[in-house]
DNA sequence: TAGCCTCTGGACAACGTTGTCAGCGGCAGG
DNA sequence: CCTGCCGCTGACAACGTTGTCCAGAGGCTA
């Protein structure tokens, strides 16, 4: 079947088609040997002038590039490094991302990526694939709880950092950001402004940054000895017809709220929404979202927010993971980057009634 | 060296720390040839149950992962495509991205991603990267305007597929957006509302999105028998002080302009911030801009635009690819997406001034 | 019981590269 | 003139997997 294939009618350089030529073809048409042409690629030292040119042109000739994947078997290392987060079209991730991103190159590495759309079975697919292009290194949002799957390749040298989130029932390097810390922030501000009826929309439990939050909006309104109504609160997806929907049902409880605190980005631009879709009449409610976010200044009234700095997360687990990759030891490190208020006007609205 | 790392003290399983089991050492542990463990590891049919679960036991016993370095160096196909962008960043091309991954990943491949910064030299580093790792396809954002380097690795038979921009000085398949088109017709909108001094602030001449909405613009401008000075038109990098300072000069000018039309999506939102601190006497301006944003509607005046859907360009390209590979010949495509003028408020603006 | 067929399992080469090592000149010093 | 060394080059094995091919066991038929 292959040998049926047309090829090209020059007898002596006749290729499949997709048949790329190698150091072989090189070295036979430069008329020298296969190691020599391997040093000249390398840019190892110990061939003459001449020689060098003469494959030099060998290779452009033929159009040669060297076979990483045949490099990458003999040596052992791949020089890429693995990427797995939620989704790559959330505008928190795409920073994070480009941040991985940059350190890699500045390692002279490649990023391979993958969205695990937030489904655990769909991330240990793909970090066990990453793992099977054995990958050097591998940065992990984790969408799942449980990554005791991933000890026996970290066990086998595949340095491995989470970010965001920390893994579950392993003990591996984490970079998160001040979760607990900033939701308590976000809520004692909206408390500071006069609120007492505060709800708290979030993304699904399981997610440890969305507990995290929920615990410091605990923690702020308990601390100014608030009480909770359960129909103020609302953890679960985010997409826009659950978020709207918790938010509705936040705003015309019993006790409404005068006040929401959102638990990320997509929950927050919901809130924005379904906030200046009210009718007229409406009182204005409060709003603090975690995450910053694109012409949030721009709104009116502008979103107040805590804001974590995605590039700064990424950056600071992909330097642990070169790090790690250089032969740094020692216990696994977990490092919580500090989040910020950004007071905007949202927050700072007085209740609406008393 | 290597061998005086410490291992374990296990001799039986001795193994330098990062040295993986292979189907050698499955093998020997389950008392099978090797290539009856690369049987049940593909699946492969012709194992009796008993010999397919000693192997089993093996394979969980050792941490076993297939190394798929010398699975495609032995097949040829790597099962991964390259995608090569200007910035993972930029909330044009997150949804981009995760489109393309999509279909990779329902033809079951991996993608490798990597930004060029709108750098050509560096493009063609990645790309070039890129074909050494032998991945199957490529789709490419080019931020270059000579892809000539690219011809061998097309012939060699690298499926690539350009998108948002065509090639430069090579014939290969593309999926763009009708910039041309699109910036007319905003152009034109922007007309039929009376304004007469309409400015274009746009992106890198040398980029072909950029150089298509100028050509929109001044046809829009001529068919209407507009003049257009050249104080009102300015192309350059997007950042966001080169934005303001062009944005400035066209509102300032000697014959200030009523209207603005914005070449793209960072170009847009710098706008918005210029327009919304001018101090308060200022007359109204209206704006239209190219690619659609989150909030654009939410803002006050919310901002017409025209849309592109980065997720479809994605993904006709990848779908493209993926026929490509599937052995789909014939000459390349050149495939134009239609855009959609989005009439929201800012674009509606009457001229301030007659 | 001989002969044939099926089913399972293993030996071996090959993919394209790099590391090791040995050979072959030429040149300087004795 | 011989010895030893050095600079350049190439032969060869190895990386871990898969495809090809063959051997042996066992069951069936004649």
């Amino acid at each position: 079947m292959t040998d049926t294939a047309p090829g090209p009618a020059d007898r002596t350089t006749a290729r499949r088609y997709g048949t790329r030529p190698t150091m072989k073809d090189v070295a036979a048409r430069a008329g020298v040997g296969l190691k020599t042409v391997s040093r000249v690629v390398n840019g190892e030292p110990g061939v003459t002038p001449d020689t060098e040119r003469r494959v030099q042109e060998a290779i452009t000739a033929l159009g040669f590039r060297r076979n990483d994947s045949a490099r990458i078997l003999r040596k052992g290392r791949t020089a890429s490094i693995g990427l797995v987060l939620e989704d790559l079209a959330d505008p928190f991730y795409g920073p994070l991302s480009r941040a991985v991103e940059e350190v890699a190159r500045a390692h002279g590495a490649l990023l391979i990526n993958g969205s695990s759309a937030e489904d655990p079975d769909r991330e240990q697919e793909l970090v066990l694939a990453l793992c099977a292009r054995r990958v050097d290194g591998l940065v992990v949002i984790p969408a799942g709880g449980d990554h005791r799957y991933l000890a026996p390749e970290i066990a086998a040298g595949v340095a491995t950092v989470f970010v965001d989130r920390p893994a579950g029932r392993i003990d591996a390097d984490a970079v998160v950001s001040d979760s607990f810390g900033g939701a308590r922030d976000a809520v004692a501000h909206l408390i500071a402004h006069g609120h007492r009826r505060i709800g708290f929309l979030g993304d699904q439990p399981g997610i440890h940054t969305a507990a995290e939050r929920l615990r410091g909006y605990r923690a702020a309104m308990a601390g100014a000895g608030l009480p909770v109504d359960d129909a103020w609160v609302s953890l679960g997806p985010t997409d826009p017809a659950r978020v709207r929907a918790a938010a509705t049902a936040a705003l015309e409880a019993a006790e409404p709220v005068t006040a929401l605190f959102a638990g990320n980005n997509r929950v927050t631009v919901t809130v924005v929404r379904v906030l200046a879709e009210r009718p007229a009449p409406a009182p204005p409610v409060a709003l603090v979202g975690f995450d910053d976010f694109e012409l949030a200044d721009l709104l009116s009234p502008a979103v107040t927010v805590v804001a974590q700095d995605a590039a700064q997360l990424g950056r600071t687990a992909a330097d642990l993971l070169f790090r790690r990759l250089d032969g740094a030891g020692g216990e696994p490190h977990r490092v919580v980057l500090p989040t910020r208020l950004i007071p905007r006007g949202s927050g700072e609205l007085p209740p609406s009634a008393p």
